[in-house]
DNA sequence: ATAAACCTGCAT
DNA sequence: ATGCAGGTTTAT
């Protein structure tokens, strides 16, 4: 078996077996396949082949039958074996590369397969992984021992064929391995990222809004060069302070509120609506609603826009938007000139109303019919639930107007209230309209915000639905919190998908157990070190014989002490990996050009584990053919 | 593209 | 005092 392969210059000239350049006298070139070889690393009998100055090189003389397979070019099959053995023979390359290029080679690709160094450029995320078998992404992952992935399906059909050794490095495949493999999961995670990780990344980064980063905004009302000529009439919006996303339902609490610690509290007033949306109480310049329909409404406005609007503190009667002309200003009338729908925001308030989720209301100073407006400015009065929606015909003419209850619901009490404490559950005020109400809701499901009885206050009972949008407040005081807790972010996902179970980091010199788990390639080598492969037993004088050390899994009950003599890195894990904390970092990069630096040259895996909180139990998925007991008490997981 | 419970200076 | 103009953001 020990046949020498032959192997020709590359296409830099070098050859491949001794990894000299020949210079030209040194070297042949074949007449058939252009190829040149080094003269020295020819076997003598090879170079006997030479007939008149036409030599023919040992893959394109004699025995080797020619291909079938035709090739772009005039060349033929021999060439085609000929650069299938430079590829193998090209160490430069990593499996997935060699595979790709065999593949392009077969497929009448562009020839000569040494000379293709523009390939590995254009190579993306997607293509590193790839099952040297089928050459594709793997479906159903499978992680060698040595650290090779490949598709279920085709790692088993390879193992029926007979062979227990790598299709790629003819590692050795165990047995128990070959008969029971196990899907990757983190490496499942790795293509679904690969797959969509361009897009993904592009969507991140095109979700921050803000054509002005918010760190840049000025404390105050910003205002552009055009605008400031009308000063704070024509101003947009300034720097917002808090951290909640723009769908944020319920009180402002104050981890949202890295500037002061304390949240936004009842009875905070504001000069105008935009310093009103700068804390976040309610977003929208001009609009009385703050929702999206299909999601929900998370603020009104009571501004005195409508007068069919019946203020009495606790509660109020509020009119949907839509069919008011709004040109010029709020002195020019303006009367309702068509029919109101449950739709758009009117929808999204009706949502509100469905789920009982908390809605922040500010009072305008404009609402001059109510007695519980502020005399200026716009001012926080907590949160309030939708209890019923409606619709009837408004007072200022014959159209349809959307009509809505709503009951305070705040745990702190109201700004005109002498009470300390805030609301109780109260009884639902006797409305004379709803008699001329037409398709009149009411909730029937328990509301997500509730009073619990037990706490004696309000809050959560359902998780609140969540955010469907990103943070506007960037500055670098708040990414800090996205980092840590931030559910979209690239390294959120680094971290969940690419937790070392040991370190609790995200995996460096990733490894692959055969059962399927994934640790730092250090973490199992200390966990392990120290621990002999065998045991020597003594009883009183004698050696017993020796007993085989268990070395089991961190994570199931398999035994490593095989897998952990020649761990072998995943290579195509770790490049996914890295490919996102690069990705990470430039997305830092981009967001704050300066400040991060330092930070990001120390290795900036270091990710704390979570206050416990979250669903942090990501379940481990044990082997399913490993033998588990079965306790009764260990069944039930359902969510 | 446009509606939306804004805001202010300026022209009349 | 009143009307207008126009910049502004978010959702659809």
């Amino acid at each position: 078996m020990a046949i020498e392969i032959q192997v020709p210059c590359d296409g830099d000239g070098v050859c491949m077996r001794c990894k000299a350049t020949p210079p030209a006298e040194d070297s042949l070139t074949c007449s058939t396949c252009v190829t040149p070889w080094h003269v020295a690393c020819i076997l003598p009998e090879s170079l006997v082949s030479s007939t008149g100055g036409e030599w023919q090189c040992p893959d394109c003389s004699g025995d080797i039958v020619e291909s079938a397979v035709p090739v772009s070019g005039t060349a033929g099959g021999a060439v085609l074996l000929a650069a299938v053995r430079a590829i193998e023979a090209d160490v430069t390359l990593t499996d997935a590369q060699k595979a790709k290029k065999r593949q392009k080679l077969m497929s009448g690709g562009s020839g000569g397969g040494v000379d293709e160094e523009d390939d590995e450029k254009k190579e993306s995320d997607d293509e590193k992984i790839c099952c040297s078998i089928c050459i594709k992404l793997p479906e159903r992952p499978v992680t060698t021992p040595c650290g090779h992935n490949f598709c279920l399906k085709c790692f088993e059909k390879w193992v029926a064929k007979g062979n227990l050794t790598c299709m790629t490095c003819r590692g050795k495949i165990p047995k128990h391995v070959a008969q029971n493999p196990r899907i990757n999961l983190a490496l499942v995670s790795a293509i679904r990222l690969a797959k969509a990780s361009n897009s993904a990344v592009v969507i991140t980064s095109a979700k921050i809004q803000h054509v002005v980063r918010n760190e840049d905004r000025p404390d105050k009302a910003f205002t552009t060069e055009r605008a400031k000529k009308t000063g704070k009439a024509n101003a947009c919006s300034g720097k917002i302070y808090v951290t909640i996303p723009g769908d944020h339902f319920g009180p402002i609490t104050s981890e949202y509120d890295p500037t002061r610690n304390q949240g936004v509290l009842v009875g905070e007033s504001w000069d105008d609506r935009q310093d009103c949306r700068q804390w976040g109480a309610h977003f929208p310049h001009v609009a009385g609603i703050a929702g999206q329909s299909g999601f929900g409404a998370q603020s009104v406005a009571l501004s005195g826009g409508y007068l069919d609007d019946e203020d009495h503190g606790e509660w109020f009667l509020y009119t949907g938007s839509g069919g008011r002309d709004l040109t010029g200003n709020k002195r020019t009338a303006n009367i309702q000139s068509f029919d109101q729908k449950f739709a758009k925001m009117n929808e999204a308030l009706r949502i509100s109303c469905k789920m009982g989720y908390p809605v922040r209301v500010v009072r305008s100073h404009k609402e001059k019919r109510s007695a519980y407006a502020p005399e200026k400015g716009v001012r926080y009065d907590g949160v309030y639930r939708i209890e019923k929606c409606w619709r009837k015909v408004g007072i200022q003419g014959s159209f349809k107007v959307c009509r809505y209850l709503f009951v305070r619901c705040d745990n702190e009490a109201a700004p005109w209230a002498s009470d300390v404490l805030g609301d109780r559950p109260r009884p639902l005020p006797v409305i004379p309209e709803l008699n001329k109400a037409t398709e009149l809701f009411v909730r029937k499901e328990k509301p997500s915000w509730d009073f619990d009885e037990a706490d004696g206050r309000w809050k959560w009972m359902k998780s609140p639905p969540a955010s469907r949008k990103c943070v506007a407040a960037l500055d670098p005081e708040y990414r800090k919190i996205v980092r840590k807790r931030g559910k979209n972010s690239i390294m959120d996902k680094l971290r969940k998908e690419f937790n070392c179970q040991i370190c609790h980091k995200v995996m460096s010199l990733p490894v692959t157990t055969p059962c399927a788990h994934n640790f730092c390639k250090g973490c199992l080598d200390a966990k392990f070190a120290g621990v002999a492969q065998v045991r020597e037993r003594s009883r009183g004088g004698r050696t017993l014989r020796t007993k085989k050390n268990v070395m089991t899994c961190h994570c199931c009950t398999t035994d490593l002490s095989e897998f952990l003599q020649n761990p072998q890195v995943n290579r195509e894990l770790m490049e996914v990996i890295e490919n996102l904390k690069k990705k990470e970092e430039e997305s830092q990069a981009v967001d704050e050009p300066s400040n991060d630096a330092a930070e990001s040259s120390g290795g900036n895996t270091e990710y704390e584990e979570e206050e416990g909180e979250e669903e942090e139990e990501e379940e481990e998925a044990e082997p399913p053919s490993k033998k588990i007991k079965l306790d009764s008490n260990c069944v039930g997981v359902g969510n």
